[in-house]
DNA sequence: TTGTTGTTTTAGATGTGTCTAAATTTTTAA
DNA sequence: TTAAAAATTTAGACACATCTAAAACAACAA
């Protein structure tokens, strides 16, 4: 089953949307992921239907099928084995990937990404901490926990984040929270819900609330 | 001045046509390399002609404008970069790139295809031998002959090829006339034009005539 | 100079993905 | 239960790159 560029986009991002949320995905967010207009996307949604890669009945949303969990789950796995490789190979910053890997993704070669992942040392987890699907459409899941999800007192490493922005992620390599960082939770400030975390050495960072949730670590 | 992938395809064919040959580029030889119909040649190169990326007059063929023969040099750039990453880090054959490098090379990032450079060690020829042009623009010509060029008892080093076909190359590779191999022109065959070559181990090698004029090699 | 041949261009149509504006359906609130 | 609001879909159009068939042009030989 061979997908265009612009369906392989459609089919990842209804993963993604289906990933964060309840089993059925509606036009409206879809075409704000893609930037795109909710009638552009009902017209993608009757083609893709018909090619068996996804649930599709009129006003009740749409689930992939398997065959187009799949497809999207090649364009994850190429799109992270991108990420992966512009900032261990050619030393991106870890938010200046994500714009690259989406035009990289979409180049077709199963032999390519293999023989990529071999180079690489088949990585488990991309840049961001997001697992990288293997070639057999298998992805471990996740139990990561956003750092807002802790109680006073409780620990945690961070392994990953919520959300791949330029700026969120400057924010946090500026602040020196990145991959790998032991930190625990101080208090949560009444008024605003900001969190007070502290590193190992000490340090008290102030996050706020929005940022907390987008962090994410492991017990 | 952004170019579509279609149009840089375009512009690339006729960069290549017109360094094989004279200076104007016809019709039909665009439509035949790039796998298309007279038609739609006509159709693009008046809109590549609107853009200024080359000088079209009706029945007179084209050339590129400097704007047209720069984007044509970036994409070659990129392919030839590409393909050397695919042969040297991730071990592909010569003959198993072009593809790949057809897709890789569409890839929009000046940042990323100057750290692929330097990734790379900043190389000067492809694995095919030919020259990659500078982020400047500049390429290095080639005064490469083909062998059918070289008079008998004259010996030369392989050092590019003129055909990137794989079956050619594959039967480059099982004869072991691989770029570096130094040989010298023994005979030429009255009946057909067959070439004998002798190579440094004083083996005796036949090739074809259509075959001789594809390698290249430097005295 | 004229006619033939081969090349090139126009005219009109198709497929993909998008859009706006209007109509329809679902959901929510009264 | 019904009206208003929100979400979704249809209808009709456009841009891009392509195609076929037919017309226009160039080059060459007689």
């Amino acid at each position: 089953m061979q997908a265009s560029f612009t369906e392989e986009n459609y089919l990842k991002a209804i993963y993604h949307l289906s990933e964060e949320g309840r089993q059925q995905v509606n036009t409206n967010r879809i075409a704000m992921v893609l930037n795109t207009k909710p009638a552009s996307v009902t017209d993608m949604l009757k083609k893709l239907s018909e090619k068996n890669l996804l649930n599709y009945t009129r006003y009740q949303g749409v689930s992939l099928t398997d065959p187009g969990r799949n497809i999207a789950l090649k364009v994850i796995r190429k799109h992270r084995l991108w990420e992966f490789f512009l900032v261990e190979k050619l030393n991106f910053g870890w938010d200046e990937v994500h714009d690259l890997a989406e035009q990289l993704e979409h180049i077709q070669s199963v032999e390519l990404i293999n023989r990529l992942d071999s180079f690489l040392g088949f990585p488990e987890y991309d840049p961001h901490g997001d697992p990288i699907p293997k070639d057999n459409g298998t992805i471990k899941c996740y139990d990561l926990k956003p750092i807002s999800a802790l109680h006073v007192g409780e620990t945690g490493t961070i392994a990953g984040v919520r959300e791949h922005s330029p700026l969120f992620l400057q924010y946090l390599e500026k602040m020196n929270l990145v991959i790998g960082k032991k930190i625990s939770m101080e208090e949560v400030i009444a008024y605003d819900e900001t969190v007070v975390i502290t590193t190992e050495n000490n340090q008290k960072i102030n996050i706020s609330k929005a940022a907390a949730k987008n962090i994410l670590i492991t017990i």
